[in-house]
RNA sequence: GGUCGGUUGGCAGAAUGGCUUAUGCAGAGGACUGCAAAUCCUUUUAUACUGGUUCGAUUCCGGUACCGACCUCCA
């Protein structure tokens, strides 16, 4: 039974789907104006890994993560850059699309993008305007108002009467055409700073607010309440608080069943900032010699909703564990001779029943993988008395977590050309005349050819690497 | 100022009103081994401090210290 820490109610709960047996989430996703660091990456690593586990768990799942593009800083860096908007913007939606692909996150059902869910924006504005929850100004901006909607804040603990107006110093002073300084902005009417990039409505032109586009596109795709809603936990206020107002303001329903928020990293004990130069990207880490099993283990091993410091150092360590899930992996399929280990079956239901029993609280991680190392250990103990059809459902039930977990190295394809099964006997007959300078010799030609050998009471074993 | 979270060994990180405070990494020692690799075994003063409740608290309640998040850019 799955349970899910449901960031609206501050607790965790039994998750119950709308439709029984089907689950219909959605992630925030990036604005695509720039290479994603791992710290976006931690979040799309966990709405991956509630994705896979949800199919895991059988259900027929709609994962619908959108893509940003259309905001200040895609106008004002594509600008920059001399590019239209839309160009620009598809180079770093691919970027990241490969990251993804790298850290083996599957793609989402639908991917919509800002730009062309306009139409959808525009019904819910519209929509809002009608009922009186939201108004026009003078520039053609169309703002929310907040004071309309009893509810506002909830999930965020946030008072709208005791907001603490502008409590960065963030807000430019041109800002105050609204009615009330904590309403938001649905519409921006178009200034000439916008460019072309601008969009014909009913009362007027101009560009998507922020939070509008999850709101229409959710709905759109998703319907109206949806099951479960994810993002940073940044995101909770403002912009899920003010998704929840727009949405239930139009439409008279709930919105999202279960709020799931990620915690966010530090790198290397410090906050990721661009003048401190931590913003790694997965490509600046791949460059640095780490796997892609490595990094994405990083993200697996805690929480999602603990604070985690990823520091560089934890990469090496990682790539261990990764290797060790390797090794297991392909001893299985090439190291298997024995007669049948009796007690594999409970260890089987022992080592399933402990997965799930982790990941069905609340993606408990943690608690899944130390069952799968477990797991492994028995197995180590036992491996001499394993018989082929032993190997065989326990590579199966393996291959199951891996498919939530995606973190076991990708096995090459094993095949030797006659020649190097040649090289190998050759090399077992000179270990067998105690000949260590050839063996030796050999076992360095062959693994120039990217064969490792081990030398094992029952003979030499082999594989690609 | 308001709201919320955290503090577990060398590091990462679970869990729990008692029975082993998991698991992994790193280090040390050992087994196996021609060497290597893999694997197995053993191992290091870990629950921030403090008061309370309790037969018993790392866990529940309070206080203190420290760290952090959010309060209209943000995964």
């Amino acid at each position: 039974m799955l349970t899910i820490y449901n960031t609206a109610n501050h607790r965790k709960e039994v998750f119950k789907p709308v439709h029984e047996g089907e689950v219909r989430f959605y992630g925030c996703g990036p604005t695509i104006y720039n290479y994603a660091h791992i710290g976006n990456m931690r979040a799309f690593v966990f709405y991956d890994l509630l994705n896979r586990y949800l199919r895991y768990k059988g259900y027929k799942v709609t994962f619908c993560m959108n893509l940003t593009d259309i905001d200040d800083k895609t106008i004002r860096d594509s600008q920059k850059a001399g590019k239209k908007l839309r160009e620009f913007t598809d180079f770093y939606g691919e970027e990241f699309m490969k990251d993804c692909a790298t850290l083996h996150i599957q793609k989402p059902d639908i991917v919509p993008r800002a730009t062309e869910e306009i139409p959808a924006m525009i019904t819910l504005i519209q929509n809002l305007l009608d009922k009186g929850f939201a108004y026009k100004t003078e520039k053609g901006d169309v703002y929310f108002k907040i004071d309309q909607d009893p509810n506002y804040g909830q999930m965020a603990g946030i008072d709208a009467k005791n907001l603490r107006v502008n409590a960065d110093g963030r807000l430019a002073q041109d800002e105050y055409e609204k009615e009330n300084a904590q309403d938001f902005a649905l519409w921006k009417g178009w200034v000439k700073e916008d460019g072309d990039n601008y969009w014909e409505t009913p009362w007027g032109k101009g560009r998507p607010g922020w939070h509008i586009e999850c709101s229409a596109m959710s709905k759109k795709y998703l319907g109206q309440p949806f099951d479960i809603h994810t993002g940073g936990v940044d995101l909770i206020f403002p912009h899920h608080t003010n998704e929840i107002a727009q949405s239930e303001c139009a439409y008279g329903t709930k919105f999202v069943n279960y709020w799931m928020h990620n915690e966010h990293i530090t790198v290397n004990g410090q906050k990721m900032s661009k003048s401190l130069g931590n913003c790694f990207t997965v490509n600046d880490l791949l460059k640095k010699g780490y796997s892609a099993e490595a990094i994405r283990y990083e993200f697996i091993k805690a929480h999602y909703r603990q604070k985690m410091d990823f520091q560089e150092s934890a990469l090496a360590g990682n790539q261990s564990v990764v290797d060790k899930f390797g090794n297991f992996m392909i001893r299985l399929k090439n190291e298997v001779n024995g007669e049948g280990w009796n007690d594999l079956p409970e260890a089987l239901d022992v080592v399933q029943a402990g997965f799930e029993k982790g990941m069905d609280d609340d993606l408990n991680t943690s608690v899944a993988l130390s069952e799968l190392f477990d797991f492994m250990t028995k197995v180590n103990k036992n491996f001499d008395k394993l018989s082929l059809e032993n190997a065989k459902n326990i590579q199966k039930v393996m291959e199951k977590f891996d498919s939530v977990l995606a973190i076991f190295p990708s096995l090459k394809q094993q095949s030797l050309t006659p020649e190097q099964e040649r090289l190998i006997k050759t090399r077992q007959a000179a270990r067998l005349a105690k000949d260590w300078g050839t063996a030796d010799a050999l076992k360095k030609e062959l693994l120039d050819q990217g064969i490792e050998v081990k030398d094992t009471p029952t003979g030499p074993v082999w594989r690609i690497i």
